[in-house]
DNA sequence: CACTACAGACCAACCAGTCGGTCTTTACAT
DNA sequence: ATGTAAAGACCGACTGGTTGGTCTGTAGTG
């Protein structure tokens, strides 16, 4: 049984999500959650703490998946392939909280989102160093500036909010097969045929076709 | 000589971009444009109608140049590339209206956010037509669901409106042409290597290293 | 009796939009 | 050229409705 502090955060996910955060009134969120003001402001200082702590929930989780796979793989190929399904298998368990996250965060006080600011950097940091590990080792391409190519992961993976759909053509798990395909192509090089073939067959999903 | 109207246009941009949409409210605008309340609603309907034109603007832009791209050229991996570098560059004019763009168009009335969505789509559909077209011409790899990769694009280039400042690390053009690479080389078979490494080389950035 | 968990009436602030009015430009007849 | 009337551009006080948040009260529990 969820207690009233969980169940104020589950309704107003889907209310956020259906409408961003100004677009939901607390009397909204309050009905929806079939308490009052004085029951939500008995749990929450205010509406922005709400939104924090939405937020959050899900960057933590995102980090200690990426960390993990940071740290039970040894080459820079596995981790990356690793931390990329981590990170695209978020948006089927947390996709609410991101698009709130990702359309509001700007409407934050300082003081919050500096803590959200510094979670996500740690995050970016982590792919990066990643990058430049595996160009370093030889695994991947050096003419390719770590940063830009940093960028291009966080966007095409983060974009997922935007159209990711539980019931769509394509499952989470044969999304995440397709990107880290087209991010191994871009990143290994081209004329190591033998290696890099070795890599690019992702076998879940396209054996299916 | 910018017209009041214009100017309204110009300043509520530099606003939104820091605050949006909801942040701002039209007494800001009014001051920041030095005009009044009557100024303001002599040129728009509503706040929300001068969103609409701020989405209008680009979006127009953005389809328009892909068009072009796509009628001037006739391979699809010339195709693709003239299209990502255009679709790249828009970032560098327009921003804030991207900005904007991309965390409001939810709080639009239905008559507007229809608009937006088809003209979004076309732009959409454009990518998607030229990667099947690459695919049956023999040019793409066949095994990737050109919708995944269409939306990968899309991801990773509209995210730039996140992290993208004129007077960044890279230029515009660096960027566009490190992505072009890297899109390339997912779309591209491994094997064929004659054909790949000459399309693959971006002789503009990486000559400056 | 003290304490937590919640209820809901209430309030001050705020905000998009209105409206009567003024000033400036345009159009056209004399 | 000059008078004049209509149209367009802009002003800013005002309003009606809404919103986040407060405060007093109360039912239940240990």
């Amino acid at each position: 049984m969820l207690n009233l502090r969980d169940k104020i955060i589950e309704q107003s996910l889907i209310l956020f999500d259906e409408n961003g955060f100004h677009g939901v009134t607390v009397k909204q969120i309050v009905e929806a959650s079939n308490t009052s003001k004085g029951g939500f402001y008995h749990h929450f200082h205010s509406k922005e703490e709400l939104l924090f702590v939405i937020h959050d929930a899900f960057i933590t989780y995102v980090s200690k998946e990426a960390k993990a796979a940071n740290e039970t793989h040894t080459s820079p190929v596995e981790k990356i392939q690793a931390i990329i399904r981590s990170f695209v298998k978020v948006f089927d368990l947390y996709k609410p909280h991101i698009s709130v996250f990702y359309q509001e965060s700007m409407y934050l006080k300082p003081e919050y989102e500096q803590q959200i600011k510094k979670k996500r950097d740690e995050f970016k940091q982590m792919i990066l160093q990643v990058i430049e590990e595996g160009q370093r080792m030889g695994y991947f391409r050096k003419e390719l500036p770590p940063i830009l190519t940093t960028m291009a992961i966080l966007g095409m993976v983060n974009w997922i909010y935007k159209w990711y759909r539980r019931d769509g053509e394509y499952s989470i798990d044969e999304i995440a097969d397709v990107f880290i395909d087209l991010i191994l192509h871009s990143l290994l090089p081209s004329v190591e045929g033998e290696y890099r073939s070795q890599m690019l067959t992702i076998p879940f999903f396209y054996d299916k076709k």
